[in-house]
DNA sequence: ATTTTACCTGCAAAGCTTTGCACAAACCTT
DNA sequence: AAGGTTTGTGCAAAGCTTTGCAGGTAAAAT
């Protein structure tokens, strides 16, 4: 009953010729009588000859196989990144194998020997949230796996990747903020060794520069990344003597916790507090207010991510490129506020 | 420069003893000398030697991946799945590789195809909406791929399933809603051939029947899952002489929808019109009025369907189990009136 | 001293494909 | 008719691992 995968071995039996006879005819080798290599063909087709991807991967040492490592698949963010990773090496003939590093660095540095051990031909990473060793990516490097990696990255003298101009965003959140009345601008903020956290922090401060607002230390809050903190940090915020009129979040999640913190307290978003945040996550457009949000284009970043994936893969040597991606302030109701 | 993979042979020549020696020890062979074995052990360790999978693959004719087919990659409700499938696989040593079929059974074919000629080890498919043929999953079968299917479902008397009880969940709602004040319950449904669909509008049916409600054809309208045509579905039933005053959503995604008509008329939620959707998306509780859902044990469904493919795999037959897992009725504002 | 046993180790095949090289037959040239 | 081409086909190795079987040596038994 088993339907066993046939081989060129089979085609050859039945045919009465040899393996390598088969394999020629495959390929139109000119070599091979045109009248067999068509019998050779017609059986295969009729067989439905599907050449063995091990097979092949062991003479061309490759797997077609391409890992990717994102912090979490749950949220928007990634999984549509995933989606435009998925949609260009599909396309290109490669299979894409996921691990998620859940922000952790351990499961990041299991999930690279994992698969590497798995004889990938490619690696796409965002960076956990507490990946502060870059030791496991340079072993990628070592083994002369093409490496790109995308929003949080590091390496980045050797490694190509794709990002997108934080700095000038949040300068432009900043500098919108102020337009629209605010007065004392916070920021809530992540790890320090992430450089989209990095950036972020520096357009906001560039901002309040522009505008003439002086940096207050009170107003810049480090936190992780996690909801449970964003709320910590909310509540210090808001009991500070002078609370801040603006906040912008480290991304859409911190923002989202702020939001349900400030409700909770009876405050009105925008008019006693406005809200801003990063990556457009879905819902931005489902809270109440609408959450003016930086929409990240999730999809072309994972595109390109994949596209320079299979450049590397095509030249053959390891091309250190950077791509950044512009994004789009969309503005909503939680920073719109009627000047007087 | 590059760092070459390291095999058997290399240790072998170095050590100046034969592969098959090298690999024996490497199993602690009782056939192999204790010395030696530690030796080759040691360099083993030192020299970082991890059998090729390929090999072993070619080998074993297997390729420990496991191929996962979803409907989409970008809903909370399967990036979530995903994940709980990831942990249980990564576990047991397995890879997965995603592909999405974006709701059509064209590409969910031509999914099922490359998957099969990456040779596979199983596969686990949320079936894509417009999906009536089962030739491909027949296909499958014929090869003796392990198969599970998750939610939407198919090739039920041969194929093991994780599902949820739709119908009493879309009963306990309908009920629910009555209780709540509803007179006129409307259901926006999907397309008739998926089970989960059929199931929900059963439940419906039935929950219509035990408050005594009659059945209206009028408030039942069928649409496909998507939020274009959900939004028209709604218009439909606003349209109407005497609208509903609470609506089913056969899930979220079409009750955002719905939500949001609603809202634009100006009517209010759940005073006007009550609201209640399948399978708790994250936003559910974001959206204002927090949405009234059946919450689906997402992760615990992935992780069902990696253990039931686990089992088949180990199994070496194919069994046929059908899980059932419990849903939750998060009540929230939606659907919550005060009764007079 | 010779046979038996125990103990190690290596050969080779299988799993599947590609490809350089050799070989054979048929054709053409002179 | 003999040597040279052309044309078509197959052998075998490589890529890497596992494992049945054979073979070798040294120690034990007779």
């Amino acid at each position: 009953m088993k339907k066993k995968r046939i081989t060129l071995k089979d085609i050859a039996k039945e045919l009465n010729v040899s393996i390598s006879t088969v394999s020629r005819a495959l390929k139109d080798h000119p070599d091979i009588d045109k009248t067999l290599t068509k019998r050779i063909k017609t059986l295969a087709q009729k067989w439905n000859y599907i050449p063995n991807p091990l097979a092949m991967g062991l003479l061309r040492q490759q797997t077609r196989v391409i890992g990717v490592i994102v912090p979490d698949l749950v949220t928007y963010f990634f999984s549509s990144i995933i989606s435009g990773i998925e949609e260009e090496l599909q396309q290109a003939g490669y299979y894409i194998v996921i691990s998620s590093s859940k922000e952790s660095m351990e499961k990041e540095i299991e999930s690279v020997n994992n698969l590497l051990n798995l004889r990938i031909d490619g690696l796409i990473v965002c960076l956990a949230q507490n990946s502060k060793s870059t030791k496991h990516f340079e072993k990628v490097l070592e083994h002369d796996v093409p490496l790109v990696f995308f929003d949080r990255v590091c390496l980045e003298k050797k490694v190509s990747t794709v990002v997108v101009d934080n700095v000038s965003m949040a300068e432009d959140i900043t500098t919108h903020f102020y337009k629209n009345g605010a007065q004392r601008i916070a920021h809530i903020t992540g790890p320090k060794h992430l450089n989209i956290v990095q950036e972020r922090t520096e357009g906001y401060l560039k901002g309040l520069n522009q505008v003439g607002l002086e940096y207050d230390p009170k107003y810049l809050i480090r936190t992780d990344l996690s909801p449970v903190n964003a709320t910590k940090a909310t509540q210090k915020l808001l009991n500070l003597p002078s609370p801040p009129d603006a906040i912008l979040g480290v991304n859409d999640t911190v923002i989202f916790a702020t939001m349900k913190e400030i409700k909770s307290r009876g405050l009105s978003i925008p008019e006693d507090i406005m809200l801003a945040g990063f990556s457009d996550e879905f819902h931005a457009t489902v809270v109440e207010p609408n959450l003016t949000s930086v929409a990240h284009p999730t999809h072309e970043i994972g595109r390109n991510a994949a596209k320079l994936i299979l450049e590397q893969i095509e030249e053959g040597r390891s091309i250190q490129k950077k791509i950044i991606l512009n994004t789009e302030l969309h503005i909503r109701e939680s920073s719109q506020r009627a000047v007087s």
